[in-house]
DNA sequence: AGCACGCCGACT
DNA sequence: GTCGGCGTGCTC
């Protein structure tokens, strides 16, 4: 009897794979289980068992595993359905998601090695120069990669060389499969034990009057005992004794020091005290009854909470409670750099059972987080995390809770899977017979919609935590103020009042702009030129303080010319502004008070959010000024104004959806405000005072927002009555993509001519239409609710299909995102 | 995706 | 004349 398994590859390649295995390895088979199979001509690949038969493929012969990799599944079985879904329902093959869901140490991937032929008779005189200096480097070195050779012939396409030398007999060549994940090791020192009476000691010492460094090293290594009273790391007593390594090896080969080593966590415990959770209000305890009572009979709530109505403690206490029960409970955030408030104060309530996961943890770290939600560890009950933590392996979820669920962030738009985490959480969990919490002081107006239409239940938590009131919002017109000159640089007279108003009583101020840098365009008075990236179709930003221009897609930059780079002259001026132009007025308004920014320039490295944050949390900085970043998840208790420097650019985003993001963002950004007693002030500066969404914004008035842009979606048909789909063709030929793109358009219309109620926009240029020398052309397909996308999805499959079959289109690049918003 | 096979231009 | 470019096809 012959037994074979279908294997998951992490390819983008619609197939699994089917080996041959034996039947002892049958026997030892899971689904979930990594395998090393061959792939190709030689490489080794990491595949995750699908599931294990005995149907022999009929079009071929199966290869044989290499070899089993895990004990138990590395993939456990509801996850393992849960990437057949997020496959199916994203539009993109399993193999993508499995690179997306497993950390890449789990990956391994064979690696030529090329190692000297040990017996060659071969005459040297018959390479050529590359293989000479191949041949060569391999006297000097018993080993080298692929890389390596790339780097020393100073060539992509090594492999025909490495192949001539292969023949030749001057090497050998072998694939190798290297563990990537290793776990951290640290080396202690101490004492060898003969020598801890005191007599040995002192006769220890007198030995070693001759080597004043072992002696000065042993003294240390005494004192750091004494005082730290734990096992003493190497390193630490190389630092505090000032002693090198060697000196250590040399009292340890004399057999007077012991050293051993001991794995370590990677993602370090929790060790402080923690603390029960706040005690409830009594609207917090309304809402908290309301969303238990919920669940009994709806798997999704969505608590609608205003800023600072104390979501947080309402989360805690339903956490405990499924902690208590001894559940998973998963806590989704829209980007983690920047809520470390918030995670603090869920430590602070659930101590070592909180573990973090998100893309900045290095791929040792992931894989220890992995790890332990697969076993269960109760170091993991709880992972707080940004959308990839909802790929981790949960074997027994009791509760995901989505906080800011409004967050665009919570969508992945580059790499395949495009999915969006709060709309797979809800799937993860209903696979795992859990319930989900959904938080937001501004819903998106598809989850509200499903609230009121029965599908969530729905919660409201409206009074501000304490007696804080809601902020005053003032909307300020621009265009009046520029007539009657009352505009100092981007301030008008209203903010730079509140400003000194707020200085004067040592309180603090947020002033947001969504944009960086110092000006998006700069612009000859002359000849109207203006300098645009190579590579983009964008203009380059003016980066004041780097004296550079800079491309926001493509990373392109080039120095700071004080004349214009068309005819020379040197009237440049600037259109715009950003963040860095904003502080830069600040300084010359208000000598003397401090200033900092926070956007993605100012906040280089892991830690470039915490410094900033810290600083003002501290009192040492009086205005921030920044980008989107402000808006998510940061309490700060001083802050008493909060400034929108022009809340135009947010309206007039290309985009269904800029609306209901600009009502979103003047919002959050004005709970930010006023967080104590006191009331707090914001000003909106606008060209557009009676913009009914600023208006709406400026009242707080959600209900009618809502009802509002569900009539537009309703009209212009977009979601939640309209399922959107949207195709991107790709590709550096101008021309090829146009074409591509009109072909697919075409063969869809064809598709749907019989169910006419699916719509297709385009194919339309973006507004950026060239990204990284890459032309982009875009569909849109529209589904109404009551048509079965899946079917939808097929036919758009099929299409793509014979897409890839057309020889001219096969280097277009065709680009499902399913729900691209 | 990666990698091999296969057919055309710029160098010895 | 070869080396090496990238278009085409396949991977159990």
């Amino acid at each position: 009897m012959a037994f074979y398994i279908d294997v998951i590859i992490s390819l983008p390649l619609e197939k699994l794979f089917t080996y041959k295995v034996s039947s002892n390895e049958s026997a030892l088979l899971k689904p979930g289980m990594r395998v090393a199979v061959p792939f190709g001509k030689q490489k080794l690949y990491t595949g995750v068992v699908h599931s294990i038969h005995q149907n022999a493929p009929k079009a071929y012969e199966a290869k044989e595993i290499d070899q089993i990799i895990d004990e138990s599944p590395t993939v456990a079985p509801t996850q393992l359905a849960h990437w057949f879904w997020l496959s199916e329902y994203y539009m993109c093959t399993i193999g993508e998601v499995m690179k997306a869901a497993l950390p890449s140490a789990f990956l391994l991937e064979s690696e030529t090695v090329i190692t000297k032929s040990g017996t060659f008779t071969a005459d040297e005189t018959t390479l050529n120069d590359g293989e000479w200096l191949v041949f060569e480097a391999l006297s000097h070195q018993p080993v080298l990669k692929v890389h390596d050779v790339m780097g020393i012939v100073n060539r992509k396409n090594v492999l025909p060389l490495l192949k001539k030398l292969l023949e030749k007999g001057f090497i050998h060549i072998k694939e190798e499969v290297v563990e990537r994940y290793r776990p951290k090791m640290v080396t202690y020192v101490k004492l060898q034990p003969e020598y801890t009476s005191e007599e040995t000691l002192k006769q220890l010492l007198d030995e070693l009057q001759r080597a004043p460094k072992q002696r000065e090293v042993l003294m240390h290594l005494f004192m750091l005992e004494a005082s730290l009273k734990r096992p003493i790391k190497q390193k630490e007593l190389e630092e505090k004794s000032g002693a090198t390594p060697t000196t250590i090896n040399v009292l340890a080969e004399k057999g007077i020091l012991q050293k051993y080593t001991q794995q370590i966590d990677r993602v370090g415990a929790y060790n402080k005290e923690t603390e029960p959770v706040k005690t409830l209000t009594h609207s917090q305890q309304e809402a908290l009854d309301a969303i238990k009572e919920g669940f009994a009979h709806q798997m999704v709530m969505l608590l609608h909470g205003v800023t600072s109505s104390g979501k947080t403690e309402v989360y805690a206490t339903l956490i405990e409670k499924y902690i208590e029960k001894g559940k998973q409970v998963l806590f989704l955030l829209p980007e983690i750099a920047l809520t470390t408030q918030l995670i603090s104060r869920l430590q602070n309530y659930f101590g070592h059972k909180v573990s973090v996961y998100h893309s900045k943890y290095s791929t040792n770290e992931r894989v220890e987080v992995y790890n332990n939600v697969l076993s269960g560890a109760a170091k993991a009950q709880v992972i707080i995390g940004a959308r990839s933590a909802l790929l981790l392996p949960f074997i027994n979820l009791g509760l995901v809770v989505v906080d800011e669920e409004h967050e665009p962030s919570y969508k992945q738009f580059d790499p395949a899977p495009r999915y969006h985490a709060r709309d797979a959480a809800i799937v993860l969990a209903k696979m795992h017979n859990a319930k989900v919490l959904l938080g937001s002081a501004t819903p998106s107006l598809e989850s509200y919609y499903n609230a009121k239409s029965g599908k969530y239940g729905l919660i409201n938590l409206h009074n501000r935590y304490g007696k804080a009131l809601l902020p005053e919002v003032e909307l300020v017109d621009l265009k009046e103020k520029n007539r009657k000159k009352l505009m100092k640089g981007h301030f008008s007279d209203r903010l730079l009042e509140e400003i000194e108003i707020a200085i004067q009583k040592k309180e603090q101020i947020i002033l947001f702009q969504n944009r960086r840098g110092y000006a998006p365009i700069v612009e000859c008075l002359s000849c109207g030129h203006s300098p645009q990236c190579p590579n983009c179709d964008v203009s380059l930003t003016l980066h004041q303080q780097k004296q550079q221009l800079r491309c926001h897609y493509c990373g392109y930059n080039t120095p700071v010319k004080p004349t214009c780079m068309a005819c020379g002259n040197a009237s440049l001026d600037t259109k715009g502004f950003g963040t860095e132009q904003v502080e830069e007025e600040l300084h010359k308004l208000f000598e003397g008070v401090s200033v900092a920014r926070m956007d993605s320039d100012a906040t280089i490295g892991k830690h470039g959010y915490e410094k900033i944050i810290d600083s003002f949390e501290s009192g040492e900085v009086s205005v921030l000024v920044g980008t989107q970043m402000l808006t998510k998840g940061l309490d700060f208790k001083n802050v008493s104004l909060v400034g929108v420097m022009n809340a135009d650019t947010l309206l007039n985003i290309p985009d269904f959806r800029s609306h209901e993001r600009a009502f979103q963002l003047v919002q959050q950004v004005s709970g930010r405000a006023g967080r104590a007693e006191k009331r707090g002030k914001v000003i909106v500066q606008t060209y557009n005072p009676y913009h009914q969404i600023l208006q709406q914004a400026s009242l707080n008035k959600y209900q009618e927002m809502y009802l509002e842009q569900l009539e537009q979606r309703r009209i212009y048909k977009y979601p939640p009555y309209y399922r959107l789909i949207k195709i991107t063709f790709k590709n550096k030929d101008f021309n090829k993509v146009n074409e591509a793109a009109l072909w697919f358009q075409k063969a869809l219309s064809i598709q749907f001519n019989a169910l006419s109620d699916v719509e297709i926009l385009g194919p339309e240029f973006p507004p950026v239409a060239r990204i990284k020398n890459q032309y982009l052309k875009n569909i849109l397909v529209k589904v109404p609710v009551n048509i079965q996308v899946q079917e939808v999805k097929l036919l758009l499959k099929k299409i793509g299909n014979s897409f890839n079959t057309i020889a001219n289109y096969r280097s277009v690049k065709c680009i499902f995102n399913v729900d691209n918003y």
